[in-house]
DNA sequence: CGTATCATTGACGTCGGTCAATTCGTGTGG
DNA sequence: CCACACGAATTGACCGACGTCAATGATACG
């Protein structure tokens, strides 16, 4: 587990066109209509390119910006005092980054770039005022909160209650399906997947150790294959049933 | 583990006094004065009290009533299908319970009462009116919403990556400033506990036989005493090294 | 090519689980 | 008031899933 600092960074200037988002359907601007978007102009201050690796928020520095994450992967991440880390959420293009109960204040979970990444920013004070003067906007926000705790308690009772064996299959299942809802690909084929068995490990209590012998195991019985940042899901189904689910909770999944 | 299923319930009539509400500044109505507390009959329904062991939402069926917790401990938690049980939050008077993203709509987790438990209790259309209508409160429930969400990150950090040891200190420890912040008594004070061995294994990732040797070593380090359902910190500072955490962090708890 | 990072595998250790017996505590009914 | 019942707590013996340590291979990148 190593954390990279800081890297160059871009910015663009504001004013950039939410017209041409590729998330828009996804993200917290999502209730405005053509006609509304540019309400979105008073409260993000513009674009933001970083390489992989950057931690673009530190655990423990005060949260002065957040991010519509536009396109590549990261995650939120909580380390101990001595080291042990926890991949609390998988970040993928249009989820809402870094908002909190206390802001400004300090960071509870640092954040990273898994890939080159590009964000739309907005400084949290004018958060906290769309919040006030956009009620859908609050709204859709709520939403989104909601939905990430769903998920947080989802990946809590994996790692409280399910095998090493369960655990692999459900998350890879599950982000799988994550990223299929965006860019609907045919069923069977390859997604990337850049997270390294660590990172695996990090997210689901594990060592990367086991997470090698587990994904062994996974590729024997024919479930799936990961190799060269892919994810290749062999059998739904019969992952859904390794992970001790019913296979048709999961496509109840929530973009 | 044994899942109660309905007992007898109690309704109170709507129009009850917020005035006398015991949890006003912890609640989500915080955000109104006295003059406007009476916004808040528009929205509940009335109250409920409920004996212990009741099992008030139910995983999977649609949530049609959202709850704020005036008296009594209660937990959120979710089953596998063979049973296991994870609990995700424990649940205290002024808590805020049942809201996820998509309402009415099967409810992620389940939810049961401790103890007996007493409600002001909300039928899910008017906190959907609510939140469109009361920004205040609409951002006050965010404000809860993301502070739960924390709460569950720290459990999962902990299930994820601290040993059996840390686990066990950190949740008391926890717990004892979270009941502490509403009844300010005085530090060393025993606290009462109404979660059993179990209960505790199963918030933790932990059998409740596993929980029972680690409360043995605990208490053999004049840490802490759990005995007929109270809980007595003897030594704070000690529990939140032995947690691996920082002291001073463990204090900035938010109630 | 040389170096760094990640993946893979084996040998071995341990933390926490499983199983089962016993005790404790509290509430209940005779 | 005592006998009983039932859930919870406690403890020991044993086991297995997962961690640790360490060596080796595979890939990518400058």
């Amino acid at each position: 587990m190593t954390v990279k600092l800081t890297a160059s960074t871009s910015e663009l200037p504001a004013g950039s066109p939410c017209a041409a988002c590729p998330v828009r359907e996804v993200a917290i601007c999502e209730p405005l209509d053509d006609a509304d978007l540019s309400i979105m102009d008073l409260y993000k201050t513009g674009h933001r390119t970083i390489p992989a690796g950057t931690d673009f928020i530190r655990q423990g520095e005060p949260v002065v910006e957040l991010f519509t994450l536009l396109e590549g992967w990261a995650f939120h991440y909580r380390l101990l005092e001595d080291g042990r880390r926890q991949i609390t959420r998988v970040l993928l293009p249009g989820d809402f980054i870094g908002f909190q109960a206390d802001l400004p204040a300090p960071a509870e979970n640092a954040a990273q770039a898994l890939t080159g990444c590009s964000f739309c920013v907005f400084p949290y004070e004018k958060v906290k005022i769309m919040i006030r003067e956009q009620p859908d906007l609050a709204s859709r926000l709520l939403w989104t909160i909601a939905r990430d705790e769903a998920r947080v308690e989802e990946l809590l009772t994996s790692i409280g209650r399910r095998s090493a064996r369960e655990r692999v299959a459900l998350f890879l299942l599950e982000l799988y399906y994550r990223v299929r809802l965006r860019h609907s690909e045919p069923l069977g084929s390859k997604i990337p997947l850049p997270l390294t068995q660590e990172h695996i490990g990090d997210a689901l209590g594990l060592t990367s150790v086991h997470v090698n012998r587990t994904l062994r195991e996974l590729r024997e019985a024919h479930l799936l294959v990961v190799s060269k940042r892919t994810l290749q899901i062999l059998d739904p189904d019969g992952l859904a049933i390794e992970a001790g689910c019913d296979p048709h909770q999961i496509s109840r999944l929530k973009p």
